[in-house]
RNA sequence: GGGCGAUUGGCUCAGCUGGCUAGAGCGCCACGGUGACAACGUGGAGAUCAUUGGUUCGAGUCCAAUAUCGCCCACCA
């Protein structure tokens, strides 16, 4: 008996502990070794405030298992950490705080204000890193970064002067989305749009000088007061008469002219569109073909500005109320109409957006588009699953260019400096002392902060030291894997790969494997609104880490969503404990000093040589799930061998040997004991780090840590085919008895003899050879082996096998109706398989068509099930006749 | 309007390149306090793999269509 493990598995006991263990002997850090091959996985860095939920256990479960396992491999990993600013969101909750306080923004001023987002920052930032840790994630603490660290600012500057001086940054009108909420403009792929049941309210305009109108459609009628034209189809035989007049602007009394442009779809609606350029992106461009100006009547909050008039500083939608109404009361209004229609709502805040013009900063997409898809293409870009390429490159295809000023103060201030003289714009790495054109002093820089994703765009570089050309960044970069949630595909990793491939020339990582969404038990999004999320900090108090991680890791496949439910952490838990307690029992019953020994081959008994092919067969298999990132598949497989094999077989099948007195027999079962233990803790480990870490310093003589001992290798001449098949007839053997006799409520207390009848020499060895397997596991009580039924008697269970039958003589305890009908079925049942392999096997085109053995294994399978009906026939009638 | 995903025992899901006598966990039924484990063991019941066609020697797996649910994209006022 080695070391006593506490007889329950408890988790507390241990996983701060090994954390602790872990991180200060730095087998978390990764050194740059040219002697080693990186591998490299950058953190999709979560909001600086925010808290740790069940997307962020799961994705950094995911990374933290291909980390470890990869770290066993041998190679030198890095998987950095790190935060993002979240400069929309951060900023909101800095807002809401002092606004608390009973202070606006402007109030406090950019430099207070700024002051109290890091102090906001310090006081929260650290939260996540501290929650991650209770996962077990084995990242490299000491390269851990923030987006708005100097390094990774000025790489945000340096990418943004780069790209301005090639032309592909510029500033211009144009219409973006604003949030009049978060009073800023946002991107396109921060807009999410919902259809909603709304109205389309139709209009007439007069036509000036004539006693005729002209009906226009519209959904937005509030947006009329910034009407500069009406447009038609050139085409439209309803309106040709009309081109070219000039329409009133009912409630405002503006002229505008009636234009013809292709734009219009003379199907929909009236046919007659008002023209809005201010307020639209189509009116927009048809406002630019057709000279018309511009006439913004909207003010940053969303409130109608002094152009509109009399309704200047109402809501939008009070607005919209009041000329409805005064469109009726004047004789303006149609009709209205229900009218389903796709509403874009702000992402993080759910206000609906106002397109409207306004000046911004935005980068050219085109150029940087093209080898971004170049990339997926070529193959150096790949998506797990592959079906997330198409929405990467359709999304791509159809890209649009992205604004990326923001009128917020948390974040990275645009490298831009205005003089207020001449007007000049200066983009510079130090803030010019005066104008380079003017020579005046008086200059001022941008006001605005860049989009937040402008900085985790660089994060997989930027992060290492880029633009230096850092050792680290020679090293790590490119990446290997990223992993990350479908969801923020547009977001992140589209603007990683162009941003790396711009900067850098490389594609940032080989490979995108994507998680899907964590659902509740109901397989509703977790959301705070709902109160059903489910706090991964919660659940590893109460199961463990270890549990947890495998419930997200496994019944899952990637990019699909998965349903948390509790019942899978608790079955995981028992897992462990299973674990646990089959480690007990191998530590109660090993002897240091034989543990420490090397298997001699020649003592191996069957069992021993099964369990050795086994698990050998699943360091090949795991290995080769993970290789593909099947990691449910992986970790699935480890966990049917640890309690299916392991536990169930091979455990029971080696008490005997460790209770009795043949030494070189106890010994054997020993060593193979902790042997294979050892790897089923290898490869348990990456999913469960902090139990089989426990348990490895618990075995005899760990010098090292299992963290960093190395990942077991599939080895050729561990495998014994022929061991696996005996096993395979002893198994099949025992649950046929056992069956057998709990169809006839036999009690296991109840031993009895059991005669074998076979002619097979083969089998006849392996029974002989196995007789303790049936005594301990069929409850057996002695074993005879004969070739005929001689002297049998009917007083028996009886199991048919290929090649053998097995009597169980029960006198008095055999109910025959039940042992009849029992048999029954079982004909049934062989008759189906008879049925279904004759039939494949009388069909030539199987057999000559089919691969060889495939056509063999039928064969095979049709000879054994003859045999088995052959048995049962004859058992039946036996039985039948002697009732 | 386009695109994608899901549909497998009561529930939640696996099933990778077609060979499967369709698996697991939970739940259910029966038995079991045996010297790792009742967070357990043993045995059992329970599935025409959504439907319909097709390809193939062979389809849960590939193709097409349909249905239901879910998601994403899209400027039609």
């Amino acid at each position: 008996m080695v070391e006593n493990l506490p007889k329950t598995y408890n988790p507390k006991d241990f996983e701060d502990r090994l954390y602790k263990f872990w991180k200060d002997n730095e087998y978390f850090k990764a050194k740059v070794d040219r002697n080693k091959k990186p591998f490299t996985i950058m953190m999709p860095p979560p909001n600086v405030t925010g808290n740790l939920h069940m997307g962020h256990a799961l994705n950094n479960t995911i990374q933290d298992v291909l980390i470890r396992w990869m770290r066993m491999e041998g190679y030198e990993t890095l998987w950095l950490p790190g935060t993002d600013h979240a400069s929309i969101s951060t900023e909101a909750k800095v807002v809401e705080k002092i606004s608390a306080e009973g202070k606006t923004k402007e109030e406090l001023g950019r430099e207070a204000f700024i002051e109290e987002a890091w102090d906001w920052t310090r006081k929260y930032g650290g939260t996540i890193y501290n929650q991650l840790e209770k996962l077990g994630v084995s990242c490299d603490w000491s390269r851990k970064r923030f987006t708005l660290d100097e390094g990774l600012s000025r790489a945000v500057e340096e990418v943004f002067i780069r790209l301005y001086e090639k032309g592909l940054i510029y500033r211009g009108d144009r219409i973006i989305n604003w949030c009049p909420s978060c009073k800023t403009a946002i991107s396109d792929a921060e807009v999410e749009h919902k259809d909603t049941l709304g109205n389309i309210w139709h209009i007439r305009y007069p036509i000036k000088g004539e006693d005729r109108f002209i009906t226009i459609a519209t959904t937005r009628p509030e947006t009329m007061l910034g009407d500069l034209a009406v447009a038609v189809n050139p085409e439209d035989e309803r309106y040709k008469d009309l081109i070219g007049k000039t329409a009133i602007l009912p409630l405002v009394n503006r002229e505008i002219p009636i234009i013809a442009d292709d734009y219009v779809d003379m199907e929909f609606g009236t046919g007659a569109v008002k023209i809005t350029p201010s307020h639209d992106p189509n009116d927009f461009e048809v406002g630019e073909r057709h000279n018309l100006g511009q006439c913004i009547i909207m003010n940053e909050d969303g409130t109608i500005n002094e152009n509109g008039g009399k309704y200047n500083g109402l809501d939008r939608y009070e607005a919209r109320k009041r000329i409805v109404e005064d469109l009726e009361e004047e004789g303006y209004l149609v009709e209205v109409k229900d009218h389903d229609n796709s509403v874009g709502h702000c992402e993080r805040c759910k206000t609906v957006v106002e397109p409207l013009i306004s000046k911004q900063w935005f980068v050219k997409m085109e150029p940087l588009a093209k080898p971004a898809l170049q990339a997926y293409y070529n193959g150096e870009l790949n998506f797990i699953p592959d079906r997330f390429g198409k929405i990467y490159t359709h999304w791509l295809e159809g890209i649009k260019d992205w604004c990326i000023s923001r009128q917020l103060w948390w974040g990275h201030r645009l490298p831009v400096y205005y003089c207020e003289d001449c007007g000049e714009t200066m983009v510079s790495r130090e803030a010019p002392e005066k104008c380079t054109k003017c020579d005046s002093e008086n200059i001022y820089q941008d006001p605005d902060t860049l989009d937040t994703w402008f900085s985790s765009a660089l994060w997989p570089f930027s992060t290492l030291g880029w633009p230096e050309n850092t050792e680290d960044l020679q090293y790590f970069f490119p990446t290997d894997v990223l992993i990350t949630g479908y969801d923020i595909i547009f977001f992140w990793v589209v603007r990683m790969v162009f941003s790396s491939l711009e900067q850098t020339g490389k594609v940032p990582f080989k490979d995108v494997l994507l998680t899907g969404l964590v659902r509740d038990a109901l397989g509703r999004k977790m959301s705070k609104s709902l109160g059903n999320g489910i706090d991964p900090l919660y659940v590893i108090n109460e199961y463990g880490a270890d549990a947890l991680r495998f419930t997200l890791v496994t019944g899952n496949t990637p990019g699909n969503d998965m349903r948390f439910s509790m019942e899978r952490v608790e079955a995981n838990r028992n897992f462990a404990n299973k674990l646990w307690n089959a480690t007990r029992f191998v530590l109660m019953n090993l002897d240091e000093e034989v543990a420490m020994e090397d298997i001699d081959s020649e003592l191996l008994e069957e069992e021993d040589k099964w369990i050795l092919s086994r698990i050998n067969t699943v360091i090949k298999e795991v290995t080769e799930n993970l290789e593909k990132y099947e990691i449910g598949l992986a970790a699935q497989k480890i966990y049917d061998f640890i309690w299916d094999e392991y536990c169930d077989w091979y455990i029971e099948m080696v008490k005997p040997r460790l209770y009795g007195n043949n030494k070189d027999s106890k010994e054997t079962a020993e060593k193979v004991l902790i042997k294979v233990l050892e790897n089923i803790l290898k490869l348990l480990h990456p999913f469960m780090p902090f139990i089989t870490e426990e348990i490895w310093q618990h075995l005899p003589q760990r010098k090292e840590a299992l963290i960093v001992s190395k990942w077991p290798v599939y080895d050729e001449k561990n495998k014994d085919l022929e061991a696996e098949k005996r096993m395979a007839f002893i198994m099949d053997a025992i649950k046929g008895i056992r069956n057998a006799r709990q169809e006839m409520n036999i009690p296991p207390s109840k031993k009895a003899t059991i005669i074998f009848v076979t002619k097979d020499e083969k089998i006849k060895d392996i029974i002989d050879y196995g007789k303790r397997y049936f005594i301990n596991l069929a409850s057996g009580e002695n074993i005879i082996i004969q070739e005929d039924k001689n002297n049998l008697g009917e007083d028996n269970v009886s199991v048919v096998l290929d090649r053998c039958e097995i009597f169980v003589p029960l006198k008095d305890l055999i109910d025959f109706d039940k042992e009849i009908e029992r048999l029954e079925k079982e004909k049934e049942k062989i008759e189906d398989e008879l049925k279904r392999a004759r039939g494949k096997l009388s069909n030539k085109d199987f057999v000559n068509k089919a691969p060889e053995h495939i056509v063999a294994k039928e064969r095979e399978k049709l000879k054994k099930y003859e045999d088995m009906m052959e048995k049962v026939v004859e058992r039946l009638a036996s039985l039948k006749s002697n009732q």
